[in-house]
Formats: C-alpha cells, structure tokens, sequence
DNA sequence: TGTGTGTTACCGAACGTTCGGTTATGCTGT
DNA sequence: ACAGCATAACCGAACGTTCGGTAACACACA
C-alpha cells in the first residue's frame, strides 16, 4: 500500500452516481464529474482506465447491488408480507432521495447507441421485474398476474420519478411508494390484458 | 420573396424533433441535428437565431400543439366517454411510435440547470394532468379523484416508456395504453391517499 | 422584355471553448 | 528506496456559434 486515497471509493462512486443520474450518460462530462468527486480528470483514469464507459459500469453495477440488499433482499427474507414490502418502499424512497433523484435505468437508456451499458440497463431492469414477480408470486399469486403487477409497479416508480422531476414536485412519487404495498399484494385484480 | 426552402419546416422540425427526443438535450449535438435534418450547422442558425435552446422550445412546442390536437382535444369533444379515450390512446401510440420513441418531457427534463425549457416542461406537464383529469371529471368523478387518476395514467404511460426503452421491448407501454380507458373512467376507486 | 437590386436560403470555414483521453512529474507514507 | 497516487500540462477532436459569401428567386424600373 501507499498513500491512502485522498478521495475515498465511497465518495467516488457518489459522485458519480449523482452526476450520471442528473445529467445522463452523455451529459455527465469529466469536468462535471471531476468537480462532483474532488479528483482530476487524469486521477479519475487511474481509478477507471476504462475511462467513462468503466465509471458508468461502475455505478450501475453498484446501484444493482445496493438495490438487491436493501430492497428486494429484504423483500424475500421473513416476516408479514406487506411489511417486507413497506421495508422496500423505505429503501426506494432513500434510493431516489424521496423522488427528488432520477433513475439511472431512466438516464442511461436515453442516447441511440447499442453499447454494453444499454445491455446491462436491460438486465438489471428485467431483474428487477423477476425479483418484484418472485416475492408477489410467493403470497399465492399467480405467476402471470404476479409478473404483471410487478411490471405495472416498476412502470409507476419510473413514471412517477419522471413526473415528479418534471413537475419538480415530488409527492407524485412519494404517493407511489405509499400505495406500493397494496398495489403488488392487494386481493384487487383488474381485467385481463 | 426568394427561393423556396429546399428543408421544409416539417423535415426540419421532425428531424430535430427526433434527435432531440432520443438523445436529450445536452446529448443532442448540432452536427447530429445537421445529419437528422439535412441542414449544415451554419444553416440552423438561419432558421432558428436563437440557437439550439430556440430548437428545443420549437419542438416541445409544436409536440403541445400534437398532443392538444389530436389527443386533448378529442377527449373534450362529444361523442362516447370510453371511445373518446380510445381515439386518445391511438394518438398516443403514434406520438411515441407505438412505444418505441421516448417522450420528450422525460428528455427534456434530465440535465440540473434552471432553464427556461425546463419551465416549458413543467408548464406542459401540469397541462396535460389538467386537460385529462377535466375530462374525467366530467364524467361524474370527484375533482380530487379525477386529478389522481390523471396523475396516475400519465405516470404509467411515463413509466412504461422508460421500461420499454430500457428493456427494448414495446409490450409494456402497448398494454398501457390498451388499459387506459378502464383505468381513466371506471368505476373502480382505490384505497385513499 | 430585359436588367438591376433586394431578399431569402444555404453553406464553407473558422471562432473560442470544452470534450474525452494521455503523458510526464512529482509528492506521500511505509 | 520505492511503490502508489494525484496533478499540471497537453493532445486532437468535437462542441455551439459566428461570419462572409453564393446561389436562387421576386419585384421595380427601363
């Protein structure tokens, strides 16, 4: 070891999970990021080598797994259903800084090009949908219905975050999260697709 | 006068409004505009002097004009409740390529700085909530769960456009429009807020 | 009818700035 | 001493924008 980093990995990666979620894949410039994190341009390709593709990699890899253990981890784990899903809306709610954040599925899927990062946006929403499905299927919902619900609730975070951004209001949101919980395990069905 | 324009209005602002919609305002470059329309860069700056934040405006304005055309104003018209919406649901549908394009108040809505499009955004949003949750109303429904049913369709509708684009797949956004008649004028009510 | 003049639409070339990315030179803690 | 890491300086390319010039057309006057 050596000198220790000036500029922790936590604060690197938040720095760059804020710039990337605010400005999108081609908004997010490395002056901007490099202004966010406290690290020159050229320090930031020490940390990355790969250069921006690697650090939006990076961010998305990261927000995967904080997603995966503080709010579907939870989902499967035990207790009262609805209670597992008020644990998730929480950890959403924390995760989009109460809807004042935008997604980074949302930012990065602008822009035309099929780039590996396109490929991982993909896979981590359908994991998203999958995992979502899991736990509906589980209190005795049917596996169609169960799939359907889940991508209607991701559907209406995704809205809502969109809305409440556009609107700059963000109780949109924040009514999402609250009816979260009855939306994904009410007894209420609707017609069929 | 002089020489007819060999870039019709229509070409250009549907070129632009293409590129501005797909990549988003800070990731809309003029030398891909230049390609989209058919005009140099040079030639941009005849039609629009304002620049690029002038082209923005152009076609978030002209994409108003769409949407109260052919989708607000029907709504309002006479003529079957349910079919009303039906007629807004297939201009919906062409507006965003079947779900395939993405909306331009999500894209024009990324990115910090306090704009004048960004007020442009906000205004148009909080227009479309009305104009829907009036129509609404006037079937019958209370103001407060007109306005909540509006919010929620337009955050669906919002929400699987970002899900169809991030998983490159329509059917989601498809499925909402086939749902919003029902969703916008049933009878059904949910659990208040 | 023909010519000159003004206007409109477009483009090539360049402006200063910023882009993503690289190289060389240190300082730092062990 | 030395390995690790931040930094200043720099690169060619692309950014949004500006300007001078050139066609193509309309209209007034001869």
């Amino acid at each position: 070891m050596a000198r220790i980093s000036e500029v922790t990995d936590t604060q690197l990666l938040d720095g760059l999970t804020d710039v990337f979620r605010t400005h999108g894949y081609e908004g997010a410039s490395l002056t901007r990021i490099s202004e966010a994190t406290g690290l020159k341009r050229a320090s930031l390709y020490h940390r990355f080598p790969g250069g921006k593709a690697e650090m939006a990699e990076a961010v998305l890899k990261q927000a995967d797994e904080w997603l995966m253990t503080h709010a579907l981890g939870p989902l499967q784990g035990p207790g009262e259903p609805h209670s597992r899903v008020r644990v998730m809306s929480k950890a959403l709610s924390k995760f989009y800084g109460a809807g004042h954040r935008s997604c980074l599925l949302d930012a990065f899927s602008l822009g035309g090009e099929d780039t590996a990062l396109r490929e991982h946006v993909r896979a981590s929403m359908m994991a998203w949908i999958a995992a979502l499905a899991e736990v509906i299927r589980e209190v005795g919902i049917p596996a169609r219905e169960a799939r359907r619900r889940a991508q209607d609730a991701i559907a209406r975070i995704q809205g809502t975050l969109v809305l409440s951004r556009a609107i700059g209001d963000a109780s949109p949101f924040q009514r999402t999260l609250r009816e979260l919980p009855d939306e994904l395990l009410g007894a209420r069905d609707r017609d069929d697709s």
